[in-house]
DNA sequence: CATAAATAAGATAAAAAGGTCCTTAATTCT
DNA sequence: AGAATTAAGGACCTTTTTATCTTATTTATG
């Protein structure tokens, strides 16, 4: 569904989310430990999240990763993916055709237009700050 | 969402149960000038479709593919997607957590449960007679 | 029976995704 | 100022996916 880089992107950025509400900072090292993720690919993929606007990052002693909370509330799990993996997802066809559209569908067409809706008005509707209470109160997690 | 593999076998799929419809059995060439895809690639997906027992291959002058009533209506979308791309679309956890379950879910555990769930209801609910009606009428296409 | 037409199968190549390593830049503490 | 710590960035490597090339094997037909 999503690419291994948009799975790291997404965990991080929960954990991130998760370390902020408490009011913590957190390092690459601390992240990478906790979502059970590749450091130095880990890295990039937080470069590309920060540059983004998702997360902030400071450099330095002491520096790290940590959400704000304009983006606690503002930031959707579609803004993550997009970031990443680009919106083919919702908007490529199923099949893989170039021009596939209501004029000229694909056999599969109606079907995925269904379960692709389905899952964009998932990832829009769902900010990080609805997804943190759980993961601090351990009903979920991001790990194994 | 599927490999190009699958998108290919899907569609070369298709065409041949188009053209079985019609009595007729197809070769490899006819079959990617018609669905738009690489020639020796597709030949390998359909010797895969073939030993999975979703088509039927002939070798020799006058040879191709088919596909018989039998395999017209028993076989599934699931079917092609398992044989190709396995079973990680439908089992697998969203963000890529190895032993993601009800007790210890991940943070879109449920939410990816519902489309997961819809998307595999709506593959092995689809028979390949169901859709070659649209593809031999022109109302759906395979190509572009 | 030779030939042409067709798929099967194995080896190879190219491209993309996944991942690492090393150096640089920024920041803070002493 | 200098050392320590942290992220940023560029080059590189590895694996998987996508795709091709070459050589069998099969079969109908003149």
């Amino acid at each position: 569904m999503f690419s291994k880089a948009c799975e790291y992107g997404i965990r991080a950025t929960l954990y991130i989310a998760q370390q902020s509400a408490d009011g913590k900072r957190v390092s690459l090292k601390e992240i990478i430990s906790n979502i059970n993720s590749p450091e130095a690919f880990t890295a990039k993929i937080l470069q590309q999240l920060a540059r983004s606007g998702i997360i902030h990052s400071t450099k330095g002693l002491h520096g790290g990763f940590e959400v704000n909370s304009e983006q606690m509330f503002r930031v959707r799990l579609s803004e993550i993916v997009d970031a990443i993996d680009g919106n083919a997802i919702y908007n490529g066809c199923g099949l893989g055709l170039e021009r596939c559209n209501a004029n000229k569908p694909c056999p599969l067409h109606d079907q995925f237009m269904v379960i692709r809706n389905n899952l964009k008005q998932m990832l829009e509707s769902t900010t990080l700050n609805q997804l943190t209470s759980d993961l601090v109160e351990g009903i979920t997690c991001l790990k194994r």
